[in-house]
DNA sequence: AAGTGGTCTAGACCACTAC
DNA sequence: TAGTGGTCTAGACCACTTA
């Protein structure tokens, strides 16, 4: 996958992106930069496309290709991203350590919400699995994920103290790569704060979210409960009607 | 606009795929199309990435291009497409009445960090904006805008008193279509509970965000502290490329 | 083996911005 | 007018799925 010519152009103009290889913020012009890589300009184009739907860089007709400011700021802290769907990819590519500690795993029956979400009948079963997340020894998110037992029946206690999605692409040969999430916040419970160290006051950020396999079947629905400090959803809106 | 070839084809597409006309779930392959269209392929393609983009459609290499089932079951999952990035016009559409109360607006010299976001040089002068916003005397979000002065010269106590982006668009003839947004949590501080009848171990939900227009203008800064019942942000991620 | 979508090229022409 | 990004074409070859 990393041979290909517009991902390679792509992952490079980020790279440098951040490294400041544009003090002027502005890149070079797309007929300059197809003759730098040696690739056309539809390439450099489909590149420049990911980085501008990413809300990286903007584009100005007539004048140029720009870096979006606000990207640069807070690349220090961890946080987890919007842009990648599972959380142990998501971490890793930060240079975290990501830890998982299997809190409960159960097979119970699907409640009607659930039927609703996973497109279950009455009747059908789900995997209850409550996971807490840490990297460097620092709990950050208390995780509770409902997985039909149809479509991984496979599911061991030794499987979802791992990366769930992992096991899903690398032995199961689907991808997950679309999911529908609520973003909000929270005072915290009793759990929270003996399980993320917080105190009365601090509060949770908190996730839902349903998540699909690349055919559309939806897969997982999981509830995540994140120290405030590590929540930060970055996100790119546009309105350009198509 | 709409003359385009490939939003012609994808607005052709998408009005057949609503109205039944592929009962198969699935499409004519992408050279069809083309024959079918009198348009190349990668014009072909290119609709059908928008398709895919907005969860209508799926691609399977090797094997066809196919109708999300999802689409056609429920298709309040794709809502968040038609909402608009005013805070004003959001309320509305549920059916709320916002009330907007002006705490303060000043002009301040930019400091280096807005300088940045909003592409000023030194010496430049925006506008700040703090206001707190309310629907049914129920107070939600405490706002603070920062507006370069010479995109909007004209602002007065009065326009910033109501939606702010509807005066752009109908007075100043610009629309704000782009807003890259952070989403995070935070224990309230005394400001908030005061403004926002929080108790002390209530949270709120903060929202940073650059509002752009149309042309790639950076337009706004704004930090929006809300409430924490009154935040839910919902949204659609999608893995297909990258 | 046949058919499908994916990647990539080289180049033409258009629309907009800046000077 | 020169330079920028946007659209579109025609065609080559690759990768995957299905039979």
């Amino acid at each position: 996958m990393a041979d290909l010519v517009y991902r390679k152009v792509m992952h490079d103009l980020k790279q440098k992106i951040m490294a400041n290889a544009f003090p002027n913020k502005r890149l070079p012009d797309e007929r300059s930069l197809s003759e730098q890589y040696s690739v056309s300009r539809s390439s450099i184009k489909r590149a420049l496309k990911i980085l501008a739907d990413q809300g990286i860089i903007f584009k100005k007709r007539g004048s140029g290709t720009f870096i979006n400011p606000l990207f640069m700021k807070n690349k220090t802290i961890f946080h987890y991203e919007g842009s990648n769907l599972g959380i142990t990819d998501s971490l890793k590519s930060q240079g975290m350590t990501p830890k998982i500690k299997l809190l409960s795993f159960k097979v119970i029956p699907a409640n009607e919400e659930l039927q609703q979400d996973l497109f279950l009948s009455p009747g059908d079963f789900v995997y209850e699995i409550k996971r807490l997340r840490s990297f460097d020894n620092q709990p950050f998110m208390i995780e509770t994920g409902f997985i039909p037992i149809k479509i991984a029946p496979e599911l061991s206690q030794d499987i979802v103290s791992g990366s769930i999605f992992n096991y899903i692409e690398e032995k199961m040969n689907k991808r997950v790569t679309r999911s529908f999430l609520s973003i909000l916040a929270s005072p915290s419970d009793k759990t929270d704060q003996e399980l993320l160290n917080l105190s009365v006051n601090e509060p949770v950020g908190i996730m839902e979210g349903i998540f699909f396999l690349d055919d559309g079947t939806p897969f997982e629905v999981s509830n995540m409960r994140l120290h405030y400090k590590y929540l930060r959803y970055n996100t790119f809106v546009m309105l350009d009607d198509y």
